[in-house]
DNA sequence: AATTATTTTAGAACAATTCTACACTGGGCT
DNA sequence: AGCCCAGTGTAGAATTGTTCTAAAATAATT
């Protein structure tokens, strides 16, 4: 689906800096990144846009269910443009964050949800130290 | 073990701080506390500390390994006295924590640590919508 | 008691994020 | 084309959890 319609689906007009925003981070390849890398980004590609609106943007899309927030660290939050269930490898010393598909790990012995309460997500964080492969990886 | 001992195995002095501090966590009973709940517990209990004092003291006891820091959230940090391996049932809406022993979940597909890195642990939090069975929980 | 190392503290500093309040846009309407 | 106006974008202030700093207090050591 292109962004224009699914900002449009999620209510959300297909601005140019959403576009912006959307086009450097949703280009085929699975992203880990922060505000200020986004702000980065953008700055290099040339597009300017207030750190504001980068965290506007960051968090309408993650409304919108096309990014997906990942919370690994206290003080920052990464985003992730691979929106799918799935589990990260986290590299503590490098910062390296690497997915891992959800249908690879299999978890038993979940607890019921008890009644009124749903599941909502099952996250799992492998936390490694040392250095990861070295691939030119999805980094965080 | 004391907890005057576990100190001194860390090489931290067993001041009157922290013992009182260690006094309030570790009575038996698995708490989840932010900095906060810690300088409130002090407060009531007549213990008269600082903030900056507690978070100093938690960051020790963490690195004695005698708690355990949590990441659940980017806004607040959780600390556990439970520091066994073991998961986490986190109800979003009311802010309750729960333990999930860690014998009680298998996880089968784990990748294999790359040549010079470890898995130094596998932490998984299930999140959930709705509110928790009604008992006197070990909320955070 | 004097000396030295460690701990505690208040308050400043910091950093990520959100808020505020105003400026700007751009699509719909004549 | 020109006018509206709700929605969008922005700078800078505000907020908040945590850490830092530098000085005062305490504890150990001689």
């Amino acid at each position: 689906m292109p962004l224009t319609s699914q900002l449009q689906t999620a209510g959300l007009r297909a601005t140019p800096k959403r576009l912006a925003i959307g086009g450097l981070l949703f280009d085929g390849v699975d992203r880990h990144v922060t505000a200020d890398d986004v702000a980065d980004m953008a700055r290099k590609a040339g597009i300017k846009v207030s750190l504001a609106t980068v965290y506007n943007t960051l968090n309408q899309f993650v409304a919108a269910g096309i990014l997906k927030r990942i919370i690994l660290d206290t003080d920052r939050t990464y985003f992730d443009t691979n929106v799918s269930d799935h589990h990260h490898l986290f590299y503590e010393t490098s910062g390296d964050l690497l997915d891992v598909p959800g249908d690879s790990l299999r978890i038993e012995g979940l607890p019921a949800a008890p009644e009124g309460a749903r599941v909502r997500a099952v996250e799992v964080v492998i936390r490694m130290s040392g250095t990861p492969v070295s691939t030119g990886s999805t980094a965080g």
